[in-house]
DNA sequence: TGTACATCAGTGAACGCGCGTTCACTGATGTAC
DNA sequence: TGTACATCAGTGAACGCGCGTTCACTGATGTAC
């Protein structure tokens, strides 16, 4: 059995910090192995836990996956916030949004994939709900400021939306490589598809 | 033991048909159930067959789920091409494509998920990714007949696919509702948002 | 400060399940003579 | 036209696997007195 520790701590039988090391072990084995390749178990397992460990943190495998799609959510919208924030112009800003949505997902993929339902439908959970909204709230934010009247346009921001989300999808789906447009990552290619679409 | 039938003639101990039955049957599933419940041995149970029995037709699982990914790309060119057959205007054709590519990614959401590999990477075999390239190419050539020298410009084409690939994914994730647009269906919304994209 | 005890967060064994795949087999088909 | 036989396409039982989940349990914690 592996030892258990909280940093700078001796083993207890009590992890202390269970629910957040499962979070983090799923992660970890998304990008390592993919999405198919998550399982309770195999959390459990990363975590140096019994497989029952968990059920005193989760009701079940769904929720989870919510806890981890939550967090994806708050990933993605710092990675957005977080390039926007070195922008003055409204336009750069707008583009630089989009280019963090995409260079999130590429790096991320399997935790990209298991936010938004692997390809079914979203998780019904109204936490996932709301972090997802928080994140395309600073789309339409940045769409918002570029806009003549102050008030974004939903079709554009679902123009922008639909064209980062699909073009993120067509990288990891591997159906799409930067490298066949000459450029060395998907950020590149990101910025150039942004820069006056 | 189900009775194995082919139209119109007596039950045999040989099926006759069976390849195509079992890609039939995936399908069927796929859409009734979702991606992640297609498995052989369900796709055995509804051709009414035995578990070993698709073995004689299929090395493995993948080669199914590649016969029926290559199915459904074929099945994609034509919506597009059918939809495009109707208009002669060049722009009109391109946003024919567009819509086409939507619609059949929201009729037949789990095939589309399957074609594109489920959120991971897409299938390594030829002829899939050749099919693949064949819908592709109309995609381009409805581009190129919109331009001034006749040649697709890639980054347009990307854009393009992009724009449709991520609103199709978002319709069926459920992040997005023609409804919420005053829209009836996927339709719609598809030709609102490549009318002057 | 020390002790009794309720509560919390683990353990590990077990459950039933459906899966992909393999195996030795057998019934049906069709071709050579 | 009839028959022997090779080949094809099924059967059904079995394999091992990892999964999600439950259960009775037990060790550690912290609070009341």
């Amino acid at each position: 059995m592996a030892v258990k520790r909280r940093t700078g701590r001796a083993a207890t039988y009590h992890h202390g910090d269970l629910r957040d090391a499962l979070v983090r072990s799923a992660r970890t084995i998304l990008e390592r192995d993919g999405l198919a390749a998550l399982s309770l178990r195999g959390v459990a397992r990363a975590a140096g836990v019994s497989p029952a460990a968990p059920y005193h943190h989760f009701p079940d495998k769904q929720a989870l996956r919510d806890a981890v799609a939550e967090q994806g959510f708050e990933a993605l919208t710092s990675a957005m916030t977080t390039r926007m924030a070195k922008k003055k112009d409204p336009q750069a800003r707008l583009e630089a949004s989009g280019v963090g949505y995409i260079t999130f997902a590429v790096d991320n993929p399997a935790l990209f994939a298991l936010m938004f339902g692997a390809g079914q439908q979203m998780s019904a959970n109204a936490s996932v709900a709301q972090a997802g909204q928080r994140a395309y709230a600073v789309l339409q934010a940045a769409v918002a400021a570029t806009s003549a009247g102050g008030a974004a346009d939903p079709l554009v921001c679902l123009r922008l939306w639909g064209l980062v989300h699909g073009v993120a999808k067509l990288i990891i789906e591997g159906c799409v490589s930067p490298a066949d447009y000459g450029l060395s990552g998907g950020e590149a290619l990101a910025m150039r598809l942004l820069r006056g679409a």
